[in-house]
DNA sequence: CCGAGATCGTTTGATATCCTACGATCTTAC
DNA sequence: GTAAGATCGTAGGATATCAAACGATCTCGG
């Protein structure tokens, strides 16, 4: 790749690696002492441990029952939007289309969605809850509502808005273009 | 702001499905009128989205290298800890060993870095940027500035450091237990 | 010294994700 | 009507990720 504009006008940023340490000690325990430089102030980097995070988080409470945040995003999509297609589904919760297909496939196993062809277009599946997957979602539902709370803890239920819609600038803002 | 009391005391039950509807139209273009319900206002999954927003904005910026928001941060902290290992790394930018194993054999093919057996313990490698490594990181972090302006812009430069603290607080407060 | 246990980096296996390609079907311009 | 092009869901390839297991090596208690 190295492409010929790379002239070298480089040394530029990155703090310098603060003169030769002894070879900086990173403890054997686990640990510590690592210089993250500019990352720790980084918003990208920043967002996606929190994003991990809170990932981790929401799995760990429903870790028993199998079903992880994202399955969680489809039966709810699903519930408020009964018959709509997988590639619907998709776009509403940011996955590709063929993302969701081996997932529905287990969803539809384990009985808790159903997929009928839709009388309209017979290429798309009309999806739907069925009883055990509403039940499902209750549970799934009892889950986040626990982990959005422990959420709201953390930001401060005061700054919960401001920090949904910075949230959402971001999201809007990047969507495909930027500066 | 706005926060009264948390105003949506839950839904409790996800909001029903709009009684029977005709079917609803997800118009094939793309599509809108999918409702999210509980989702549009979960801290998780809006920093879903906004993670995957940032790291999309910032791949698209250093897309012709090939280097992706993961190399940046692995060539970052070597420059600021040289000589680490690949263990430390990976803790450092949460990423597990055996992940960076072949992201760090790629950055050796391509002469970015050098790895080194360390004296004191011959399992493990001392990571080094080579003056490639260092050139390649600066390129890398003026696409990373240019990229957290951008977020800068979207925050609003003046809720930049509570957005980061909020993030911070997060990420330490789920770090393996909530409530 | 010496052996038990811990740790280092790698390998392998399981998911998750995207993109591209594909057959089936729908839509639209003629 | 009909054929060209778009879209639906699926399959396959590529990459990213973690966890478990492994050989090599280190550490520590005796």
């Amino acid at each position: 790749m190295a492409q010929p504009t790379r002239a070298t006008p480089a040394r530029a940023r990155t703090s310098k690696p603060r003169a030769e340490q002894p070879t900086l000690r990173v403890l054997p325990g686990g640990l510590a002492s690592v210089r993250l430089g500019p990352l720790q102030d980084m918003l990208g980097f920043q967002l996606r441990l929190a994003q991990e995070a809170s990932f981790a988080g929401f799995a760990r409470r429903t870790g028993d029952s199998g079903l992880k945040p994202g399955h969680f995003a489809a039966l709810l999509v699903i519930h408020e939007n009964p018959g709509l297609s997988q590639t619907a589904l998709g776009a509403a919760v940011g996955r590709d289309k063929s993302t969701l297909t081996p997932k529905l496939t287990e969803l539809e196993r384990r009985g808790l969605i159903r997929r009928d062809r839709a009388a309209a277009d017979r290429r798309s599946y009309a999806l739907r809850l069925t009883p055990e997957g509403e039940e499902a979602l209750a549970e799934l539902q009892r889950h986040a509502t626990a982990h959005d709370a422990a959420l709201d803890r953390l930001v401060g239920p005061e700054n919960r808005q401001a920090f949904l819609e910075t949230l959402r600038r971001l999201i809007a803002g990047l969507d495909s273009d930027d500066t």
